[in-house]
DNA sequence: ATGAAAGCGCTAACAT
DNA sequence: ATGTTAGCGCTTTCAT
């Protein structure tokens, strides 16, 4: 059996409480026997049980969040930037993905709510209403989403899709399409509305190919929408989309970025080791998961912070090999 | 605040042991009673608390699973697994990524143990002592490491690497390289045992390049020494250290597969994405996530289990486009 | 500055 | 079949 607060109370020759003050680093102790109490819990390995202390304190100091799909590589950075915080601030995290899907992201977020402090989610499918139930039982915050009232981590989308465009248009391209996401993610309609604006502003033409599962198989079937309307750049929803592309392209014999610059957007690892490397949107993504968590924690610990706060962190277009200038007329 | 099982007896007019009694759906209680109860609860949407409850019955429904680096695709899908199985059996998990940091990870191990009923450590670093230490206090199961006493989900390497080397064989290739993975992860040593085995029957020849961090610089370093041993075959430690091989055979204009063949292993979602798409031995990683659970929970559930069970999946090769033929002698 | 006592929400003997 | 009691490990009044 793990060592509890009276087996160190017992050893350093004090009571329960005290040992509980020691620990909690009160003033209210003794040099001494704050020394000696914790010289005690050294040696008897003890650590705290975190579900007693939380019955107690109405606190567990356990963190949710939820992802729609690990196995997108956009995410694990937010998940290692989210944990990284989270344990320094001595927290632990639940993760959980809802592989793409609303109704159990739904389900998962009500479950995990009763074993959490907040909760973190992370390019939510969930409808506005559900939401706003939700961050009233809890506090929560949202990344990639905007909702009036909830807290929210964002990256500059917008801002992200003018650099491409400005990008592509410098390159000479006067023809650009674009793969969107699923219609119901919020990060894709802002890119959408960025690269409309920016693409206005330049005289450039935008070609929408549709709205896709931010899956590879969507740009492998996004390359030929892009070839047929005869784009000479095409811009992914997101990296994984845009290697889609990519792939494709080379399949068909289209020479990138001969004949075709294809740009993403995350710059997920991977980006820099395809070949050619990929043209892209750097998004902060373990930035973000950390300033999640500081968020979240601020909700936490002074109720008045109220839910209103909306962070928008910068983006950076990443020049890789996969965009050149535009093939001449 | 939300209700508790008092609220409940209050309301269904019994008292909490019964409320607790028939939520259990105990047969100890009166239909009649139990259906009141379970109206009450419902009426004010009561949920039990779950740390209460682990506080009494020494189980918290919580698991653990720790993970080097979530940045490398090959654990998500270990991740998705894990967690598929453990919401259906009701736990909840929390992850860890440890950064690839050895001494990190048992403190990590060490506070999650406070938390949970069991862990699962995937390819963990953790010395074989500090191991059955921590197997001492609490279940565990290791994914990708054998160690005595342990409950262990393996993946057949040696043949995962059996196939590959006939494969490479059946090419025509008599001169193999290999990029082996850190010396401390068991799984490098095992592919590594596989390969000698395997080479030495078929009469090939084995290049052991050296032993490498599991990331994409690594195979950019191993090519040279590769090209600089005059093999006509590289096999990779996994699928990142492949791609690095690919980027830097293709960044000095070595044909891959005509003048060298590349073959990973893992079969990350990217392996079949890049271009050449890449030869490599497929690990079941969800299944390997459930199986991990599966053998968790029994552990939890039957004491006598004992930690001895080790489970050994098949591993498969799958060829793509960065195998063909070895070039004329 | 420290100890004693109460109680967080729940379950599991032990009564009845 | 149901209620009463005790206590899981901890924090936090309230005493001293």
């Amino acid at each position: 059996m793990a060592a509890t607060i009276r087996d160190v109370a017992r050893a350093a020759g004090v009571s329960p409480s005290t040992v509980s003050r020691a620990l909690a680093l009160s003033e209210l102790v003794t040099a001494t026997t704050r020394d000696r109490v914790l010289q005690a819990a050294r040696e008897l390995g003890y650590e705290p049980n975190r579900a007693a202390r939380g019955l107690v304190t109405g606190r567990t100091h356990n963190l949710g969040l939820i992802v729609p799909d690990l196995a997108n590589p956009f995410f694990p950075g937010i998940v290692k930037g989210v944990q990284a915080r989270a344990h320094d601030a001595d927290h632990a995290v639940f993760v959980a993905d809802t592989d793409e899907d609303a109704v159990a992201e739904v389900k998962l977020a009500r479950t995990l709510a009763k074993q959490v402090d907040g909760m973190i989610l992370c390019s939510t499918r969930m409808g506005d209403a559900e939401l706003r139930a939700l961050a009233a039982d809890i506090a929560v915050v949202v990344m990639n989403r905007r909702v009036d009232g909830i807290a929210a981590i964002n990256v500059d989308n917008v801002g992200g899709m003018r650099q491409a465009a400005g990008h592509l248009a410098a390159l000479g391209h006067r023809r650009i399409g674009y793969a969107a996401g699923p219609s119901n993610a919020w990060a894709s309609q802002q890119r959408l509305d960025g690269l409309r604006g920016a693409t206005a502003g330049l005289g450039v033409e935008l070609v929408e190919l549709g709205n896709f599962a931010p899956v590879f198989a969507s740009g492998v079937a996004a390359a030929d929408l892009a070839l047929a309307a005869g784009t000479t750049a095409v811009i992914g929803y997101n990296d994984v989309v845009a290697l889609g592309l990519l792939s494709r392209l080379s399949g068909r014999g289209v020479a990138v970025p001969d004949r075709v610059s294809v740009v993403g957007c995350d710059d997920i690892a991977l980006s820099a080791m395809c070949s050619p490397s990929l043209t892209t949107i750097a998004l902060p993504q373990e930035r973000a998961g950390r300033a999640a968590v500081d968020l979240l924690l601020s909700l936490l610990n002074d109720r008045a912070a109220g839910g209103g706060v909306a962070l928008e962190l910068e983006t950076q277009l990443v020049v890789r090999a996969s965009t050149g200038p535009a093939p001449d007329g």
